[in-house]
DNA sequence: TCTTGACTTAGAGTTAACTCTAAAAATTAT
DNA sequence: ATAATTTTTAGAGTTAACTCTAAGTCAAGA
């Protein structure tokens, strides 16, 4: 019912002191404390730390995760705020993941490169092997 | 023919201080002077920055990105090294953005959720939309 | 009860990647 | 020729996100 910070931690792979951090910053102001001080996390906290995983993950900022956080503890009055925000970060997720598409395109070129020039050495490889060079402009362009 | 560090700057919307840290930090090491001590960079410059702002958008550290560059100056003998570079980054890439996309579940759901409750009201949402209750327990589990 | 390991806090230290400053030299524009 | 802009260097400063330390408190097992 309710976990350690240690528990935690081993769930989430984050580490003890991350997560104390996390709360210093005001990410976690839902966590309880026990009688003697000791952080208590409930289920409903772990839920949490997976939308703060998630967010953190495309590239939001501990500071703008904490203003989310924030308008949610304001209430429905920061309906709007929400929802604008989730669809800002839905508009970045793209753009990020149309990079890391052109990134991979580049990335397959080179491993074909260097396949081709190790088993056949560097002399003509484009001659050898023309799709390479078309390849390459397409990715690197000009 | 040759460009200054500002019309790279423009051209790559890098600062001029970050390119001059880049060449400290050995990531540059091609880039020639003039013979009074300006920087000009050639079209075989732009393509090395092309390759390095792939590799930090697919999450390189210049430290790792550094090695390669002392493995392309070091020459044939470490066409191995670069190649098994290049596989483990895609596979790394490949990993992120199988990430991303479970990120853009999450923040679908978010979205969908906020839209709904801002359009009835937050009683009865899952009552009303079971299909947000079924994409819940997908995105978030249990 | 004793011991061992987990937890507490405040605060200092670390790391990566910039980012800026200042003063002088080079280049470009008028 | 003069003024304005750009570039140079070494080195200091910044920021985000941890990461660790110390000194003490709490909890579980033998």
């Amino acid at each position: 019912m309710g976990y350690s910070i240690g528990q935690v931690a081993k769930k989430t792979g984050l580490t003890a002191h991350t997560l104390r951090y996390y709360e210093k910053e005001g990410l976690l102001p839902f966590v309880k404390k026990s009688g003697s001080g000791l952080r208590v996390f409930s289920d409903s906290d772990l839920d949490w730390l997976v939308l703060i995983e998630c967010l953190k993950g495309t590239g939001m900022s501990l500071k703008d995760i904490k203003q989310y956080i924030d308008w949610y503890m304001e209430g429905d009055s920061t309906l709007n705020q929400r929802l604008e925000m989730f669809k800002r970060q839905k508009l970045k997720l793209e753009e990020q993941m149309n990079q890391l598409q052109k990134h991979m395109e580049k990335i397959n070129y080179k491993i074909a490169y260097y396949t081709e020039i190790i088993a056949h050495g560097s002399e003509g490889v484009f001659e050898r092997n023309p799709e390479l060079a078309a390849e390459r402009k397409r990715v690197y362009g000009k």
